[in-house]
DNA sequence: CTCAGTTCCGTTAACGTTTACGGTTCCGGC
DNA sequence: GCCGGAACCGTAAACGTTAACGGAACTGAG
């Protein structure tokens, strides 16, 4: 139990050397003779020795500085990503931790030059949102051999060498959407459509797949439907799902599994179908609200973002403090909204933000002692 | 920018007296004159001092001892609690933390003597599971009295000074099921039940309140029964389930607000009523998973005691260390299981338990050097 | 006045790591 | 033999806080 911890002295002592060498040892920094390096090494691991991270950090006396790559607010999306980030980063003990936010305008747009402008300023880790995963990737390697850790949200890039990736579990939400499209049409038989951004990316063809795949194992009187690729364009969205609403006159249901529900309401709006339809969305937005609260919107598939940019931070800190985390894939399990909990949500989130507003008022004067109890309400952490 | 902080040297040579007398009046020690203990708290307060962690958790090496009070796992739900205690407690970076988990074996049984013995031994904090608020309460504030902050875990100790709280968002719960419920239901017309443990636990109050408001303002066509109190006992459960089916034939669904989901079943099944009911049940635990699996449970409600441990041990410590929470009354969202996304749910369980035992084995022999990608698959965190 | 006791205050040694600086020693080249 | 440089290593001063010690000033009792 209570064993005094080792310490670079003990490994010193224990080796008739020096505490300055065992440092560079441990670093591998010049100036160490290979042998002395490896008995070192040796008695660091058989003595057990753990770095004291309270030390390191009061004596060194550098900041981390990471930089965060995402989208510019189209929806309120990424900016509940980075307010996690922010939240996760002032919830750091030692708050050596300076953030950097680099957000392009578009899909693709300024992406690149974010990531390039971030390794030129030699930060000490990344996270993004690698739009466009094919792009990126090599970005992506050229931080991992300028030993930039990166971290990628939402939406992977496999094969990049990326440290480690947090987003919504894409089974869980393609296979609850489908359960629960299943449940709400319960005997009726028809189609059902699903709209995605594109195939190629890996999470949405996923999401298809389970959605696909839980449909056809627990409600084979439901068909599903050749997805809809909508790129992110409203237009587009619209146009197709008009298209299909007219070809398809025994479509009961819709999965829409970006953030484009609104073009598909209308089309269904238009179309005068929208009574008949189970529509099931993703994400929550202003504009969203009313459809949920009408019910033209049946359930909404919420991705949490603040719960995804808290784990993003934790993971890259995690990393760059310790050397290692202890999960570099976090799949989350979305949250369920709907007409019932609605309130639940807007609540967390106008109260999140009213938080945020309140901490920049404050003068940042802190009194070092315990100050009795604060006036927060419920929180869904994460 | 980057203003380098004041530190208590900056505060005792502005003031021109001493670090130590500095050190004294932050933290009212005896020994250091009223005049100049104000003087210095109001130097502190201009020069927007804060305390340096690091600094601080180096000098003093004490460490700090929490009391974790839980019921002994019946199911596998205060497993999980604890799990995500241990969790965050290896998470935090300085790790001056020690864990005492005291465990009662039964609903009231052995809780007073356990909250007793961590007070006796002068924990400094508690995280407990209040099985009897009421009866809890005076031991509460005896540890307020003794300094200790005390945080509560999934059932509230209202009116007891208790540091904080953190448990499921009852509204989200009772609302999400009902609503769900009434989906599930679609046009049918028929009675529900409910059961729970005790109208007199808040919480349950609170689920059957949200459940009833949401069931009466979307599906007025369902009219919920009068509440059955099971009070964790199982032959209570199905005694008055049975009773309750004979009485309500035209009953359609249930809510099952406990753990007590197998007896309930176990009633329907018997009455040959399982086919023509929608159960919905909370939490996750092995007997439920074939129930789910087959269909006979449409939903559950998993209340995430691994999330609720985790934020749980994360709000006492910071308390402990910063003097100061953020948040201190934290209520989850709730997920939602069903047989689409079962897997991802028993995965995530398997895979953590898998790592404990992985971590145990270890020879906590650590190395300071980063170490490469680890092998973890998904998680789903919080 | 002296002495003990109090109250206040300054000084200082830790805590474990990082980092910079000064010593060695050893080598090849003049 | 001396010098320059390299490679290795020890020492010591930070970092900001805590905690213990000792001294000064002041009290009141003898």
């Amino acid at each position: 139990m209570g064993k005094p911890p080792t310490t670079l002295r003990d490994i010193a002592k224990a080796l008739g050397t020096s505490i300055g060498s065992v440092h560079r040892a441990l670093h591998d920094n010049p100036g160490v003779s290979p042998l002395t390096k490896d008995r070192v090494l040796q008695m660091a691991r058989t003595l057990g020795y753990r770095p004291n991270l309270a030390a390191r950090f009061l004596s060194s006396k550098k900041t981390l500085r990471i930089s965060v790559n995402t989208l510019q607010g189209t929806t309120s999306f990424w900016d509940e990503v980075r307010t996690g980030i922010r939240e996760a980063a002032t919830s750091i003990l030692l708050e050596n931790v300076e953030i950097e936010f680099r957000t392009y305008p578009g899909l693709g747009e300024g992406e690149e030059e974010a990531f390039a402008a971030a390794i030129d300023d030699k930060v000490d880790g990344i996270i993004t949102f690698p739009s466009r995963p094919q792009v990126l990737r090599s970005w992506i390697r050229r931080a991992s051999r300028a030993v930039i850790p990166v971290v990628c949200v939402a939406t992977d890039a496999p094969h990049s060498g990326r440290l480690g990736i947090v987003s919504i579990d894409t089974l869980a939400s393609g296979s609850i959407a489908a359960d629960l499209m299943g449940r709400f049409l319960g005997s009726q038989q028809g189609s059902i459509a699903i709209t995605l951004f594109d195939m190629a990316i890996t999470e949405h063809a996923e999401k298809y797949a389970a959605f696909e795949n839980t449909l056809r194992s627990f409600y084979p009187g439901l068909r599903l439907l050749k997805p809809i690729e909508d790129h992110d364009v409203e237009t587009e969205s619209y146009s197709k799902c008009r298209k299909l609403f007219e070809k398809y006159p025994d479509l009961c249901g819709v999965y829409v599994t970006t953030e484009a529900s609104i073009p598909v309401i209308n089309a269904a709006r238009d179309a005068k179908l929208l009574e008949r339809l189970t529509i099931i969305t993703t994400d929550l937005f202003p504009d969203l609200v009313p459809q949920i609260r009408s019910g033209a919107v049946a359930a909404t598939i919420y991705q949490r973002p603040r719960a995804q940019g808290e784990i993003a931070f934790r993971m890259l800190h995690e990393f760059l403090v310790d050397g290692a985390s202890r999960s570099l894939q976090v799949a989350l399990a979305p949250h369920l909204v709907m007409r019932g909990n609605l309130d639940f949500f807007l609540q967390r989130q106008s109260q999140e933000s009213a938080r945020e507003n309140k901490d920049k008022n404050d003068k940042k004067g802190q009194e070092d002692q315990p100050q009795g109890a604060s006036d927060a309400l419920t929180e869904d952490f994460a």
